[in-house]
DNA sequence: GTAGTCATGTAAGACGTTACATGATTCT
DNA sequence: AGAATCATGTAACGTCTTACATGACTAC
């Protein structure tokens, strides 16, 4: 339930609608924790039936109306608690791991292609993140110049790991010429 | 449905029982593809439907009778083409990361003890990355050379990644100390 | 005695993805 | 004419986790 808590983390700083929320959802968040709208909506409904946000119709002419939600004082300490809260290592699950591991039955050329690929795909992945970086899609919402501090490290964090991945997929394209 | 085909590639190198293949993807895959036993039983069930695989009875006096699977022809096939199919890159859910997006409300002390906790479970992490490098539980069931490094690619992939995790985190500190 | 290993399973619930469904407005 | 944006939702399905359930044998 962390999908849970990014909402009320946005809903903490401004009343958003559920449309709002998946928009910042893809312009952030979006490679460390996806939501679909259909998630967000159902979120929306529970933690409106527990109290932690209210919702407020917006009727509009020319757009759909909307309901905008806000978070309320138990929201707030409900978020406050989870923030506060160790949480254990992420798990991931590598397809490409799975694949390498049990790869002796393909040829060199096979095992290189899936690992070229992956290359290629870190790339696109980087370049998306560094894109980011310029944006600064973020720095719209950032209110203090230490919100901005610490959504930057989140960036980083990105940049860090898929570099890491490039690193370690060019040394076993180059590990496993002594194969020949 | 990788989960099928990590089953299907450790059937591929020997017949195995349920409770065998639990007990091998604790011993390796268990980071980067976890699986309790009972989504491994379900699988073993559908795999077995589908004709991948065949089952055995084997009666035992002393320990409990158990199911012995063997991967058929079809089953190797089906093996071998997922693992030529480049796969997409792993979605990580980073709770941390949402946590220090969303952390501008809480005290510098908050957000270190955050960070810290994160880097004792790396460390607790990497030592048993480094033991499984020791211990090679894999080289037992390793039959080349080949299949030995291609394991230990696998291996360094981990360690790469938490190495990287842990200079972001401790950089993410001491970037921290400049708003105090 | 009590914890651990061997060995299998079911059931409920949480979480996530994909597809189906609608409809006005605006831009190209 | 067609695509994108705004805006919401439901339904079915797939996957994963947690808890419940049993029972003999072995080692401390």
């Amino acid at each position: 339930m962390s999908l849970k808590y990014a909402i009320l983390g946005f809903l903490e700083m401004s009343p958003l609608s559920g449309y709002d929320i998946k928009k910042m959802f893809d312009a952030s968040v979006q490679f460390y924790w996806p939501a679909t709208h259909s998630q967000i909506y159902r979120t929306l409904d529970q933690i409106l039936g527990e109290g932690l946000v209210t919702q407020e119709i917006v009727y509009q002419t020319g757009s759909p109306n909307k309901k905008v939600y806000q978070i309320t004082e138990e929201g707030k300490r409900d978020l406050r608690a989870w923030l506060t809260t160790s949480q254990e290592l992420p798990t991931i699950r590598h397809k490409l791991l799975v694949q390498v591991g049990l790869a002796d039955q393909l040829s060199n050329e096979e095992i290189i292609s899936l690992l070229r690929d992956y290359v290629a795909e870190i790339n696109v992945r980087l370049k998306k993140y560094r894109d980011q970086e310029q944006m600064s899609v973020v720095s719209n919402y950032a209110r203090t110049e230490r919100e901005r501090f610490l959504w930057h490290t989140v960036l980083l964090n990105g940049i860090n790991l898929y570099e890491a991945e490039l690193k370690w997929a060019t040394e076993a394209i180059q590990g496993l010429q002594q194969f020949e």
